[in-house]
RNA sequence: GCCGACGUAGCUCAGCUGGUAGAGCAGCUCACUCGUAAUGAGCAGGUCGUCCGUUCAAAUCGGAUCGUCGGCUCCA
């Protein structure tokens, strides 16, 4: 009688055949010492599996090194075991929460720490943690019962460590790893021993709440980064230090394009430059819509309470806007959104099934009051315009209106030359309006919209606005952060609070269904997305100056200004920098501010009518006559190529 | 709003344990008049975020406040 055995297939391969439950570590001793040595982990059909845990099946084994890109995932999960073990050791009394690796080489735990840790600790912990991998601790994996898991902690006094065991299911098996005399509750996998995490550094520190609950208290989070080696750490600096060249905030100062203020915190001023972007992007939008059937209109900016009591944002939204006491007291706020106005609109009017779908767009600044603490850049401000649109239709017409939206925001994304969006529907949120009958109906109509579309449709759930599901577009910013640009909403709310109707066919009346979407959402986050998928080399129907204009000596300015106004009545956002500066100076300088193109008139060029152009990134220069360069800006211009 | 850090000339930053501020770039002036990424010299520029306190004396120490940055929470 022979025992049972696992059939393994190995990545070259051969096949290997292991007594039942065996564990990765087994195999890889057959394979040979060294490897077996070097392990980190394994993947059995593409699943993580640790190097003690029995084999529960056969399949594809591939044993993970240092030299794998995916080590970095299993060093990262130690690495955070190694830092709660760390700070454990240099403040006893600390409670451990939870770690965490995600993405990108970080990873983070959470603790309640006796005292408060500034950055000025974080070298200490980091010779703490270099102390415990110099030890070269084993990882052990023991599987407890919830009971046993229960009781290890409650003897150790780690209160929110019990507190989390007790979320899990009571039959769970519960795997336990230490190392030395520190055990954390972790699914692993973990690396053999603490020797082989082979490069971290501790990168910030910052608050958290308990259980992301704002009325917890606040625990103490720290972050850091692990990587195979020092290689990979290096590698990951250098990119984070990329990244910040190209972060909006950066290039908006140094491109002149847009300014904050004390005085109006999250607030952004467009600058010149920044206005001439927005003005062609607003430009761009509106021409969009037009053809789309959708019809302008200006709603007031401020409005009597009592409209936002009418639409449910009095009660929903109260937090997030500006209300401004009157002084025969009554209470006047500035708008946060465009719907209500434009349901206003709609009933101005006895309306009919004819007109319908009514689409109302508007490009009106929002005001809404974000708590200090979340302002960032252009990516979130107080004060904003939408590329804003509701659409009035009957029920029937809404899976219509909905694919009408998913093809204008592929085809403005396409031809801006923004990839990577995500999108995800954002289900019903705790706090509502509406019947959750209606929500589901709805929800399940934005999925189908996402399907058709051709999208992979993720779920956020709860992230709905309190009266609408909603599709969200969503971009990572150059530091991996997530921000929703576009959407789509299906209103719970709207018609029936503000008793909206239309005349039908069979001349009765009916509630028109509404949709709230945006294709770039707001223009400010927007562009700060944009700034960064470009780096700030923004495509020519964009760029806030087109060409610059450089006379090469003084006797040439007259030649730069006719030129200069040439290509302005052309319609061409150009400028001439006659500063007495070298040309080699002014060039630079145009390099700087990313102009597209480079024109310099001399001798060879006032004689004959002509300008030498040189277009950013390349090195060729061309000399043609002014109305051929002037034709082709414009062909470009108009027909917004992305370079 | 919460936790932590930061706040010195337009920008980037220096200024050790308290003795009333310094550089580079930008700006201005002068000279140079130049063919695709920095010509040279000179000048000017700051009540050190703000307020209160400690001290003979505060950019430096303490407190408060505002703003910014990184997170948390919240969101387009």
């Amino acid at each position: 009688m022979s025992s049972p055995t696992l059939e393994l297939e190995l990545p070259d391969g051969t096949r290997l055949t292991v007594p039942e439950a065996s564990t990765p570590l087994d195999a890889a001793r057959q394979i040979g010492p060294g490897l077996a040595k070097a392990a980190l982990a394994g993947r059995l059909d593409d699943a993580w599996v640790d190097l003690r845990a029995p084999l529960r099946s056969g399949g594809k084994l591939r044993l993970i090194t240092a030299r794998d890109d995916e080590a970095g995932d299993v060093i990262r999960h130690s690495a955070e075991h190694v830092m709660a073990d760390a700070v454990k050791r240099l403040w006893p009394g600390t409670q451990i929460d939870v770690g965490r690796s995600g993405r990108d080489g970080k990873f983070q735990y959470d603790f309640d720490i006796p005292v408060r840790l500034g950055r000025d600790d974080l070298p200490r912990i980091e010779a703490e943690m270099q102390r415990i991998i110099g030890e070269d601790l084993p990882f052990e994996r023991q599987v407890v019962s919830h009971a046993e898991a229960l009781s290890e902690f409650e003897k150790q006094g780690e209160v929110l460590k019990v507190s989390r065991i007790g979320d899990l299911a009571a039959d769970a098996e519960i795997t336990l790893f230490r190392h030395g005399s520190f055990v954390d509750v972790c699914r692993g996998p973990h690396v053999q021993s603490t020797r082989q995490i082979g490069a971290f550094k501790l990168i910030d520190i910052s608050g958290s709440y308990w259980r992301g609950d704002e009325s917890n208290p606040m625990l103490q989070r720290i972050y850091g980064v692990a990587f195979g080696g020092k290689k990979q750490l290096k590698a990951y600096e250098a990119r984070i230090e990329e990244a910040l060249k190209r972060d909006h905030r950066r290039l908006g100062a140094e491109l002149g394009l847009f300014m904050f203020h004390e005085w109006s915190p999250g607030s952004p001023f467009f600058l010149p430059n920044g206005q001439k972007l927005y003005n062609a992007l607003v430009g761009y939008m509106r021409d969009r819509h037009e053809e789309q059937g959708f019809q302008e209109v200006t709603a007031p900016q401020v409005f009597s309470a009592d409209l936002f009591k009418v639409s449910g944002h009095y009660e929903n939204f109260h937090q997030d806007m500006f209300m401004i006491p009157e002084p025969d007291g009554g209470e006047i706020a500035l708008k946060p959104m465009n719907c209500p106005g434009h349901c206003l609109i709609f009933r101005s009017t006895k309306r009919s099934y004819r007109e319908l779908p009514l689409r109302f767009n508007e490009y009106s600044r929002l005001h809404r009051y974000e708590r200090s603490g979340t302002l960032h850049g252009l990516t979130r401000v107080r004060s904003f315009v939408q590329d804003d649109a509701h659409i009035f239709c009957e029920p029937g017409q809404v899976p219509d209106e909905l694919d009408a939206f998913m093809a204008m925001m592929t085809e403005t994304y396409k031809a801006l030359g923004l990839d990577g969006i995500q999108v995800a529907v954002a289900t019903r949120p705790d706090q509502f309006i509406g019947e959750p009958g209606d929500w589901d109906r709805a929800e399940q109509e934005l999925y189908e919209a996402v399907e058709r579309a051709g999208y992979p449709c993720g779920t956020n759930p709860g992230e709905g606005a309190f009266y609408a599901p909603k599709i969200e577009c969503n971009f990572k910013d150059v530091l991996d952060r997530v921000w929703t640009l576009g959407t789509a909403q299906i209103d719970m709310g709207a018609p029936g609070r503000f008793g909206l109707e239309y005349v039908g066919r069979d001349g009765a009346d009916h509630q028109p269904a509404m949709l709230h979407r945006a294709v770039l959402g707001s223009l400010e986050r927007f562009i700060a997305i944009y700034l960064e998928h470009t780096g700030g080399d923004l495509p020519l129907w964009l760029s806030p100056v087109q060409a610059v204009i450089l006379p090469i000596s003084e006797r040439h300015e007259a030649v730069a200004a006719r030129t200069c106004q040439a290509l302005r009545e052309a319609g061409l956002r150009v400028e001439a920098d006659d500063r007495s500066e070298t040309l080699n100076y002014r060039v630079r300088s145009a390099e700087m501010l990313k102009v597209p193109f480079i024109v310099v008139v001399g001798d060879a060029e006032a004689e004959n009518g002509s300008v030498t152009v040189r277009r950013r990134h390349s090195r060729e220069q061309r000399t043609l006559a002014l109305k051929e360069f002037v034709e082709t800006m414009q062909e470009e211009v108009r027909t917004r190529g992305v370079s």
